[in-house]
DNA sequence: AAAGTTGTCAACCGCGGGGTA
DNA sequence: GTACCCCGCGGTTGACAACTT
């Protein structure tokens, strides 16, 4: 596999492009198009090598780039598709028209990443962590559980599945982390058994469930009848008899959306195409066409925690859909 | 006010995939 | 099948800005 010798060439200008520059490029590419990266910068007349020239253009030139700080739901597109896909920073700029790879990239970085090591979140696996610092850590954790601007139910906000499903696990793993804070029996902190959202610990841990002081999680009144093993199911952890301070089900009860809040599940389409406005319908629930969390799931998506839970949800046979 | 520290982000670097001769 | 070329990607750097001491 042979490399390319451009940048090997000297002579050639580096560092930040000035207005002159961006200029000639721009005019070129208007009327020209870029062509071949190579030969762009000869025929525009600018001392750059291709690479810088495809560089400025597609981060920072081109005319459909999306200026401005990112908003709520683009963040929690990008902690999705994060979870989803990793650090392909190309795939998941593809999902936010207007953003660019190196954008999301460095907005990951600097915001993102920090955000979820706040909350005790890997970014990289998207697991809690369960190292000694987080636990050291746990009352800022238990502070940023408060997820007030996530999980702000009554407002209008479409919560997409994945955000409503990594709530009640963190949910799940600080009730965990409180139960251990009295009884160490089922939580291991080395990491021999670091899975905490293993069922049979949190099963274990249930009878303290209930003696919790704290809820993380606000207008999410733990249901201490509910059975933890519903946790684990896409269907039955959120089906709580009484939904007005509870997390939406991710069954729609109407196909009518502006009645109440409901969860939106965005299908392989939708993640692809983002045709949200003009084909409404590719904007699926389970109830209007039974799309198991499976296939939300991109071929080209990573083996994530996330992925791992649905995966394991989706071997087991729904109730409802009979 | 100055020095030091931290944050941000545009740009660079090197690698690998894919196309082609 | 191989070598070469181009392109795009992800990781990293470094200049500048903002903030803190």
């Amino acid at each position: 596999m042979g490399r390319s010798p451009c940048c090997d060439e000297r002579g050639l200008k580096k560092g930040p492009w000035t207005p002159e520059e961006d200029q000639k490029l721009i005019n070129y590419i208007r009327k020209h198009g870029h062509g071949s990266w190579r030969a762009l910068p000869k025929e525009a007349g600018l001392n750059r090598c291709g690479k810088s020239c495809r560089l400025r253009w597609t981060n920072y030139l081109r005319p459909d780039i999306k200026r401005g700080n990112f908003t709520a739901e683009e963040d929690q597109t990008i902690i999705n598709l994060h979870s989803l896909l990793g650090n392909k920073w190309s795939s998941i700029a593809g999902h936010l028209p207007g953003r660019t790879d190196n954008e999301i990239k460095n907005y990951w970085n600097t915001h993102i990443r920090k955000k979820l090591l706040q909350m005790g979140i890997d970014p990289v696996t998207h697991r809690p962590r369960t190292d000694l610092n987080v636990l050291a850590a746990l009352p800022q954790l238990l502070a940023a559980a408060n997820f007030n601007n996530l999980l702000t139910l009554n407002q209008n906000i479409h919560l997409d599945a994945t955000s409503v499903a990594k709530a009640h696990l963190l949910h799940s793993m600080i009730q965990v982390l409180n139960n251990n804070n009295t009884s160490s029996s089922s939580f291991d902190i080395h990491g021999t058994n670091n899975n905490i959202f293993d069922q049979s610990s949190i099963l274990e841990n249930r009878p303290n469930i209930s003696e919790n002081l704290y809820d993380p999680i606000q207008n999410l009144p733990h249901n201490d009848h509910q059975p933890l093993d519903s946790f684990f199911s896409p269907i039955g952890v959120f089906s709580h008899q009484d939904d007005q301070d509870m997390i939406p089900p991710l069954i729609s009860a109407s196909s009518d959306e502006s009645k109440q809040p409901q969860m939106m599940i965005k299908n392989k389409e939708v993640l692809k195409h983002s045709d949200h406005t003009s084909n409404p319908s590719s904007t699926s629930t389970f109830t209007q066409d039974h799309q198991p969390w499976c296939d939300i799931i991109d071929d080209e998506a990573s083996d994530s925690y996330w992925k791992e839970i649905i995966e394991q949800t989706c071997s087991e046979p729904w109730p409802f859909l009979g």
